[in-house]
RNA sequence: GCCCCGGUAGCUCAGUGGAUAGAGCGGCCGCCUCCUAAGCGGCAGGUCACAGGUUCGAUUCCUGUCCGGGGCGCCA
């Protein structure tokens, strides 16, 4: 409806203005408004106002002169100027009443572009680390990332969904240390302190108890003779800042000698361990997002990616291109170049790669495999990273903008905040438990991802009218119920003559929903254009607004065929829209509540 | 210090260079002999953080200040 109305009012314009000043004019984009106010119609632009300026005429002239060089059109009844120079259209009955049919005919691909028509892309999302279960920040990852593919496959684009595995690197080291650390405990042979900057969450009992069924109580051990540990010292509550860096400091020390002392003497071990504490891990992830209903492609490990010689292929590389060098012992890269605010160590004195380095050939693989375009999701927290590995794709490919990332801003619970090492976090699955997938995923996309999200535990689980995901899930049954009636009472109801009298929708309710199901398409456009689902939930809840609306105004069941097959119609188009966003949204349409 | 996100109703948040700033929750008042009341209607509640600037017009754009969150590792 808004692109139709746009090219007409572009045609007015190259026949009100002369050439040179429509070649400028050409360049304004037309904004057309939905009206809050019915005097102003339905559909209201400033053009006129807009270009008033740069045009150097008076608003009010120009719009009367675009209202009458507008060509004649079925779309509407009557064009007016109005204000300061709005010009104001409102639609005829018969324009919107079409889109009943055009969602009938279509049904699950109203709205929808042709598949793959706009290209491929490779989205990457949730990847958090193996080392524990997820929380509630990457709930919201998780659920967005799978938003955002669906949004993008209606929008036209073919998305495989990845998911990075950080298995490789010191935090698993970390990992295995605590398991190993609590396996001892568990068979009483626990000659250390567990190290204070390990990962503390009883979650890894289970692990060591697996360990325990499959070795017995007396594997896994090494004699404490002549070892000697660093202290572990505790960190005091109101210790001053740089006082609490030095104890840190010491603490990651023993926490190093701990993991030096089970890689060196117990190397066996130590695979074993790490192998089943990442399984344990990994597997529980998976089952968390299972039971989000977010699913992945493929998944992809960083070690794999490590022993595959990406990353040395991606540092010689970069070596051939000119833009490394070693300073201090360690290798660098030059990010300055490409538009990083300092150099980055890829390898490490001690000779190990950087997480970065590891990362931007993860990266260089993954548009070796011949994806044209990245897409990654990332917690807020790495907003300082997006620079860093931007600029080694621009060194390695020469563009910059292969790779795009989203950021996720920090989720906070009406109960508190969330820190992972802490060991008393609200894990993600316990917000399902508490919540259901469809409120937890409707209330995750009920605000954009780049702003703080509180997810307001009370209300998500409320079990009663004052939870928003029903409002929009009880439209959907309600409908479902009015279709269930009227097959009880044996009225008839026939899509088909319902089309032929759509001109019996004249309430200004079922205007109003009208309106709203014709905008669907361009509101799954701009969400997915934005990379912003959650558009999709501010609209469904629009949608159900006027249904909910429309539903107490006009009984839709009549005596009247011609009324009530039309009524029906509207109402079976509201289903499907319902239907289709909230498929993308994955929370689920029930038939009745 | 630098970078990112924010500051709009009691709470959580929409919103737009324009015509009377909205919703949900909470509060108050109505509506089921009628397709599901998980609904609908109404009332109360605002210096759109503050100060400048651009503009015919700023809550919206720019700058600064204040306040809140996050980031600035040879961690991942």
């Amino acid at each position: 409806m808004k692109s139709q109305l746009q090219s007409l009012l572009r045609a007015a314009l190259a026949d009100v203005l002369p050439q040179a000043e429509a070649a400028r004019a050409s360049e304004t984009p037309i904004l057309l408004e939905s009206t809050k106010d019915p005097r102003h119609g339905d559909l209201a632009t400033n053009l006129a106002l807009t270009l008033a300026r740069p045009l150097n005429r008076p608003p009010r002239q120009l719009a009367e002169a675009l209202a009458r060089a507008l060509p004649k059109s079925e779309l509407f009844d009557k064009v007016e100027v109005a204000g300061p120079g709005f010009i104001n259209f409102f639609l005829a009955p018969a324009a919107l009443q079409r889109v009943v049919a055009e969602i009938l005919e279509r049904g699950a691909a109203y709205g929808r572009q042709p598949a793959a028509a706009r290209g491929r892309l490779l989205l990457e999302f949730v990847s958090a680390n193996p080392t524990g279960p997820l929380h509630v920040g990457h709930g919201r990852n998780a659920v967005y990332g799978d938003a955002l593919a669906n949004v993008l496959e209606a929008g036209g684009w073919q998305v495989e969904r990845e998911y990075y595995v950080n298995d490789a690197g010191r935090q698993v080291d970390v990992l295995a240390v605590s398991v190993w650390a609590r396996y001892l405990e568990l068979c009483g042979a626990l000659w250390f302190s567990f190290p204070r900057r390990g990962y503390p969450g009883d979650y890894l009992r289970a692990t060591a108890e697996k360990l325990r069924a499959a070795h017995g109580t007396s594997a896994f051990r090494l004699a404490q003779d002549g070892i000697e540990l660093p202290p572990d010292p505790p960190l005091a509550e109101n210790a001053a800042e740089a006082e609490a860096a030095a104890v840190k400091q010491q603490q990651e020390r023993y926490l190093d000698a701990l993991i030096e002392l089970l890689k060196t003497r117990l190397p066996q071990a130590y695979a074993t361990i790490r192998d089943s504490a990442l399984a344990d891990q990994l597997a529980r992830i998976r089952a968390t997002l299972e039971q989000l209903g977010v699913r992945f492609d493929s998944w992809q490990s960083e070690r794999a990616v490590v022993e595959s010689g990406a990353v040395e292929r991606a540092i010689a590389q970069l070596r051939a291109a000119g833009c490394v060098y070693e300073q201090d012992g360690a290798l660098w890269f030059d990010a300055v170049r490409f538009g990083d605010d300092k150099p980055r160590v890829l390898r490490k004195r001690d000779g190990t790669a950087t997480y970065f380095c590891n990362d931007l050939a993860y990266h260089a693989d993954k548009l070796a495999r011949g994806w044209p375009r990245l897409l990654d999701v990332w917690g807020a927290d790495h907003h300082g990273y997006v620079a860093r590995v931007q600029a080694a794709i621009a060194a390695l490919t020469g563009r910059r903008d292969a790779l795009q990332v989203q950021l996720i801003q920090f989720v906070t619970l009406s109960s508190g905040r969330m820190g992972k090492r802490s060991g008393n976090f609200v894990t993600l699955e316990e917000l399902i438990g508490e919540v259901g997938r469809d409120a937890t995923r409707f209330f995750y996309l009920s605000r954009s991802h780049d702003q703080h999200l509180e997810f307001d535990l009370e209300l998500a689980r409320a079990h009663s009218n004052d939870n928003p995901v029903y409002y929009v899930q009880y439209a959907h049954a309600r409908i479902e119920s009015v279709f269930r009636q009227a097959a009880e009472r044996g009225l008839s109801h026939d899509p088909r003559a319902g089309l032929t009298t759509l001109d019996r929708l004249t309430d200004p309710t079922e205007k109003t929903l009208l309106a709203a199901l014709e905008r669907y398409p361009e509101t799954l456009n701009s969400a997915a254009e934005g990379y912003a689902p959650h558009l999709l939930t501010f609209y469904l809840r629009e949608v159900a607004d006027a249904l909910h609306q429309w539903y107490g105004a006009c009984p839709f069941l009549v005596e009247e065929d011609a009324l009530r097959h039309a009524r029906l119609a509207l109402a079976a188009a509201t289903r499907q829209v319902l239907r289709n966003g909230l498929a993308l949204l994955g929370v689920s349409a029930p038939e009745k509540m």
